[in-house]
RNA sequence: GGAGGCAUAGCUCAGUUGGUUAGAGCGUUUGCUUGACAUGCAAGAGGUCGCAGGUUCGAGUCCUGCUGUCUCCACCA
């Protein structure tokens, strides 16, 4: 094995390995359990970035988790067709040869859109393959594939069957630059500063009328009504009188309406229902027709009159100033107000009405807020279940039909001859009433709409697949809460609709990765970090780990360049230790643990071991893999390298060949366990490690192939561990002793110690490692301080060390008063605590008993160290 | 405007159902070529747990209010 911990030797051919075996692939198998995880599939358009490495990450450390707890593990990749996304960025290219989509037609289009899905699809599919991502490469999916292509169309006409699906009028977000509908999620609100006009419509009576406020006089020439607030005592006589609309010969009713809010503006609305989603709401209400005004590049129709063809901008300046001129428009402020943009072209958004497809969601949605009310479906952490009710619950229709090419044609035929109207699983050329040819919708389903069967589609819904059988309903769904309400909300109600059964059993919500400033990551702000860079320069594993240490179920992550360092180096650590014991191993048999007779330090690592497994295990259950990961850290680092490794040396570098051929073995087991508990968060490297293992203790060819370790395969001992912690404590105690009397760490001596009732026997057994740690020449066991000797308390009893002229007496009396004082204040506070009679009366018994004997401790604590300072100072001639 | 999160060491974060002297990593101080690792070892310093109340024998943990901060939703003419 190399000195230092190098990834790029070994990644790359493990991984191939892993697929060439087939270790990634699920069957169905009804002998075992099986555990599923969709993958959230990835934009087709993207790289691998540092948001899907951490959610793949999370998903594979689980996935590889259940996988060696003998589960059946179904994890399925797959890619996202990403509608406008996609379509956007094949448009841009096909600019830059100076085409417009418009130009090649449609089928020339999806040509190169499928194209593009073929260059690019694949290389976000390689890149989770660097990751380590175990899941079944066979199962590839993806949302435009024939299968679930068919899963989509069969959903709609399921839909469309029950009534469900409808095709309205509704405002939507038009981009003029674009030319197409964007959803409400692709809008970017900014605050800008604004105008607001008041304009007087005077009153078909001929009295004065009333004046509204508005930020977008170009849309008047649609206005319907004048809206004002029923309670509003202004305005109650006017409500039903006819006004004039200004700039045109039309009169508007005053209509009475809760929307209007009396104290903004002049307490009065102009209501255009076609160019505003409040107003279309509020002219649902009252029966106004909608006049639409604009067309779809935002220049003003012919409907606009005088102003037909202007620009939208063009046509408020002409019609603000045609307003002064009739001295209509009564005073104009400045206003801020939150303005729409493309997030695609930045130009500024124009609600207008359009006949758009929409799915009905009150049935739909009912089901789903039980299953998750109900606990059928659990959020992990929980409290994200809040969000998604609160959005379920006042969920609106949703619009499905998107303006674009790329993506599922939406499949209603019309035929316009007989008037009619098909939906079809298959495509149909003639009119099935009279014969005459149909034209299909222009139109494509909104993304979500294929992403919504995901669970299912990919399974193969609609037939009755032995694997949608067996691996529906999935196990857990992970993904950012950025996408519950877009994703996780319409996958449970397509399950419960579909399949009727739930998609997953938990959804596992983890946060945004974000810069060490807490930034998001982002292009513009150019602190992007690429994942594939990371792993080029530091490996796999280095990122995984350091994507999830540390962090709990729905935080956000910082990611930095001193984090990413602190978990290089715990891998060198691994790899080291891991070099140490199999260097040690040479032409040594491996026993069996119940084979060895087992020293107090080989106790003592077995039983944290078997803790840490319990631990471990318990977070991994809880999909608390960040934690699980800071508990391997800590015992790892601490408890094997810095402990276990340098007792075992007492053995190693002795003569016993027997004594020694024990020690390996169980050095070898307890790191063959560390292997396997990291192996999910850490594939790359413990796989490594692991095939070095030596053949009679490895039972597996893979690691990731082995069983999971259990807390209960090898006995515990507790009596034996807390023994040898009083080792330890003897030994940290004298090393503080000596660093901080500045005594030189190659200056050895000899140990005395007054063993203590609970440590009896234990120096026999254990005196070699305090000599060995604790810089001691030999270890004694004595009732009485010896001459010259400084005592320390220990729990394993005192400790006397003839330090004499060693010692720095300046430095032994600032370190001694420092003692005492914090032994006087733990005293006052256990005296504090047993003088209040409650806390004796009401608090649990061993707390009470606990608190009285560190009344004990700490008393004799303090007179002993105040017996060797006036000792030191005699000494010191003070 | 509505909802929610977060606030613990200089920085990044853990802290289980309230219960010993609140933990880790990074940084920092001191010492160390100790036969795996200086990407290391040993020892230390550093916290009135955002502020103000409350419940309790006991609060970092539960409740109320405030402040700061972040996110999501809405987008009021």
């Amino acid at each position: 094995m190399n000195k230092t911990f190098d990834p790029k030797e070994f990644e790359t051919k493990l991984y191939d390995k892993w697929k060439e075996k087939k270790y990634f692939s699920a069957h169905v198998n009804k002998d075992k359990k099986p555990f599923t995880i969709m993958m959230p599939p990835p934009n087709i358009t993207g790289q691998l970035h540092i948001g899907h490495a951490l959610t793949m990450t999370v998903q594979d450390s689980i996935i590889r988790y259940k996988r060696m707890r003998g589960y059946e593990t179904l994890w399925l990749p797959g890619t996202d067709h990403a509608s406008i996304a996609t379509e956007v960025k094949i448009v841009d290219k096909m600019a830059e040869e100076g085409l417009t989509k418009e130009q090649v037609g449609r089928e020339e289009f999806l040509r190169r859109a499928f194209e593009w899905k073929d260059k690019y699809g694949g290389r976000i599919i390689e890149q989770l393959g660097r990751l380590g991502a175990s899941c079944d490469w066979d199962r590839l999916a993806f949302t435009m594939d024939k299968k679930l292509t068919r899963a989509v169309r069969e959903a709609f006409v399921r839909y469309y069957e029950k009534g469900w699906i409808y095709h309205g009028a509704r405002i939507v977000n038009l981009c003029p630059h674009c030319k197409t509908a964007i959803s409400d999620a692709e809008v970017e609100y900014e605050t800008e500063e604004g105008h607001l006009w008041h304009i007087r419509y005077p009153a078909a009576d001929g009295s004065e009328g009333i004046v509204v406020a508005t930020t977008r006089p170009e849309t008047l020439l649609g206005d319907m009504a004048v809206a004002v607030n029923p309670k509003d005592k202004r305005y109650t006589s006017l409500v039903g009188k006819m006004l004039i609309l200004p700039l045109t010969d039309r009169q508007i009713p005053v209509i009475a309406d809760e929307y209007v809010d009396k104290s903004f503006g002049s307490g009065a609305v102009k209501i255009t229902p076609a160019h505003d989603p409040n107003d279309f709401e509020v002219g649902l209400r009252h029966n106004l027709e909608v006049m639409r005004v604009m067309d779809d590049t935002g220049h003003m129709n012919e409907l606009a009159g005088k102003y037909a063809g202007m620009d939208r901008y063009e046509a408020r300046d002409a019609m603000v100033k045609d307003l002064e001129a009739l001295g209509l428009l009564v005073k104009t402020e400045v206003h801020m107000h939150n303005v729409g943009h493309c997030h695609r072209c930045k130009s500024a958004i124009e609600p207008i009405v359009s006949k758009q497809w929409f799915v009905k969601m009150k049935e739909l949605a009912q089901p789903a807020i039980d299953a998750v009310k109900n606990r059928d479906i659990k959020y992990v952490p929980r409290r994200f279940e809040k969000n998604y009710l609160y959005w379920m619950e006042n969920i609106r229709d949703w619009c499905i039909s998107r303006q674009l090419w790329w993506g599922h044609r939406i499949p209603v035929f019309y035929c316009d001859k007989c008037g009619g109207e098909f939906v079809s699983r298959e495509d149909i050329k003639t009119c099935p009433t009279c014969g005459a040819p149909v034209r299909q919708d222009e139109d494509v389903l909104d993304t979500w709409f294929s992403s919504a069967l995901w669970p299912f589609s990919t399974l193969g819904w609609p037939e009755k697949t032995p694997d949608l059988e067996y691996f529906y309903p999935t196990d857990v769904l992970v993904t950012a809460y950025d996408i519950i309400t877009f994703w996780v909300a319409r996958m449970i109600y397509s399950g419960l609709e579909f399949i009727k059964e739930k998609p997953f059993d938990t959804v596992l919500i983890h946060g945004l990765v974000r810069d060490e400033l807490g930034r998001k990551l982002s292009k513009s702000l150019g602190n992007g970090i690429d994942p594939l860079e990371i792993i080029d320069e530091a490996g796999a594993d280095v990122l995984r780990i350091s994507l999830i240490s540390g962090v709990s179920a729905g935080g956000d992550i910082k990611y930095s360049d001193k984090k990413q360092e602190s978990f290089r180096n715990f891998m060198n650590k691994i790899w080291n230790a891991a070099r140490f014991v199999l260097m040690n191993v040479g032409e040594t048999e491996i026993l069996p643990i119940e084979k060895v007779r087992l020293t107090l330090a080989d106790k003592w690592i077995i039983t944290r071991l078997n803790r840490t497994i319990t631990e471990v295990t318990k977070y991994m259950e809880r999909y608390e893999v960040g934690l699980a990961a800071n508990k391997l850290y800590d015992f790892i680092w601490s408890e094997f390298c810095d402990w276990y490794i340098e007792l075992s040396k007492v053995s190693l570098y002795s003569s016993d060949e027997k004594k020694k051929q024990y020690t390996i073995s169980v050095l070898v087991r307890v790191l063959s366990d560390i292997l396997k508990l990291a192996h999910p968060i850490i594939p790359f490297i413990t796989a490594e490690i692991y095939q070095n293992i030596p053949a009679e203790a490895r039972e597996a060819e893979d690691i990731m192939i082995s069983a999971y370790p259990d807390p209960k395969a090898l006995k515990s001992h507790p009596k034996d561990a807390r023994a040898m912690e009083m080792v330890m404590d003897a030994i940290r105690a004298v090393r503080a002793l000596r660093a901080e009397t500045g005594v030189k760490p190659s200056r050895r001596t000899e140990l005395y110690v007054h063993v203590s009732p609970a440590a009896d026997g234990i120096i026999k057994k254990a005196g070699e490692y305090l000599v060995k740690l604790a810089s001691g020449t030999t270890v004694t066991e004595t009732e009485s301080k010896p001459d010259g000797c400084t005592a320390i308390v220990t729990t394993l009893g005192e400790i006397y060390i003839p330090m004499g002229e060693l010692m720095d007496y300046d430095k032994e009396l600032e370190r001694l008063g420092g003692e005492l004082e914090n032994a006087r204040s733990e005293l006052e506070r256990a005296q504090g605590k047993l003088a209040n009679e409650k806390f004796v009366a009401k608090a649990p018994k061993a707390l009470v008993e606990s608190e009285k004997e560190k009344v004990a401790k700490f008393t004799d604590r303090i007179s002993a160290l105040e017996a060797k300072i006036a000792e030191i100072k005699a000494a010191a001639g003070k």
